[in-house]
DNA sequence: GTAAACCCTGGAGTACGGTCCAGAGTCAAG
DNA sequence: CTTGACTCTGGACCGTACTCCAGGGTTTAC
């Protein structure tokens, strides 16, 4: 197979495979004598593989060393499953800064409904400089 | 005053107090012979209103149009609440699909305790290919 | 044999909000 | 008058995951 047929079959182009040569998320792949990648469907596989471990919220560079792991054998799903914590642990502190912001959100819009707007000036300086649209 | 001491007093680098006019945030400041910036104390104020929507969670653009309606003053707080609803809407979003993720790895980890590892290959492949380390 | 479709490389560009740099000029204190 | 702290500009750089490009060479079908 050659790189345009293996990112039909995976659903990427072929500059994400090139690139996933790039970042050792592919090994570097056989080569014609003319210089074209040739691939098999093993490959069609571990593309598949990147693209679930994406979905999980992986980096490349996670990816990356999760597959090592997988291509060197220790692994095992114990071993492995930190892996998968460490995304939910950060999935997990962003949401709760996202709810934190959406806290302040929710606060400046009742602010904003009782006069004190988030457009306007310090709360300090707002009464004698007037420059707030509220 | 110069961009050293504005700087400080709103404690942003003058690096910074440059980005924001060059982005329009602040009007071009102006200028000493020498080709100096010259700022007043209304200054520091717009930097602590700057860094505030920032907290809000708003971008640099969305800052820029939200002081422009501010400078031109046909900005009233009812006019200028869809800005923080707009925010509040993407940050809404962007915390639905971060459940959604949570809830995916959660049920990776489910999935690896019971041997139906992430780091498998796809289910139907997997069981010829018997490359998964789990 | 020729045209279309494919492939190669290296490098630049995207969004975001700055940060850092070189090389030059300016200002204030002693 | 010198020294050190400050400022100026234009442009490169950070991380992320690609995407796109030019300017070549290759393969395949007809």
């Amino acid at each position: 197979m050659r790189i345009g047929e293996v990112a039909d079959q995976a659903g990427v182009t072929v500059d994400t495979v090139r690139y996933y040569e790039r970042r050792g998320l592919l090994a570097p792949a056989e080569r014609r004598p003319s210089g074209y990648r040739v691939f098999d469907s093993a490959t069609v596989e571990r593309l598949d593989l990147i693209r679930r471990l994406q979905e999980l919220g992986l980096t490349i560079e996670e990816i990356r060393d999760a597959l090592r792991a997988h291509d060197i054998r220790g692994a095992t799903c114990d071993s492995e499953r930190w892996r998968i914590e460490a995304v939910r642990d950060r999935i997990d502190t962003k949401i709760s800064e996202l709810a934190a912001l959406r806290g302040r959100l929710d606060a400046a819009l009742t602010a904003c409904g009782s006069g004190d707007c988030a457009f306007a000036e310090s709360p300090v300086s707002r009464r004698k400089t007037d420059a707030s649209p509220c």
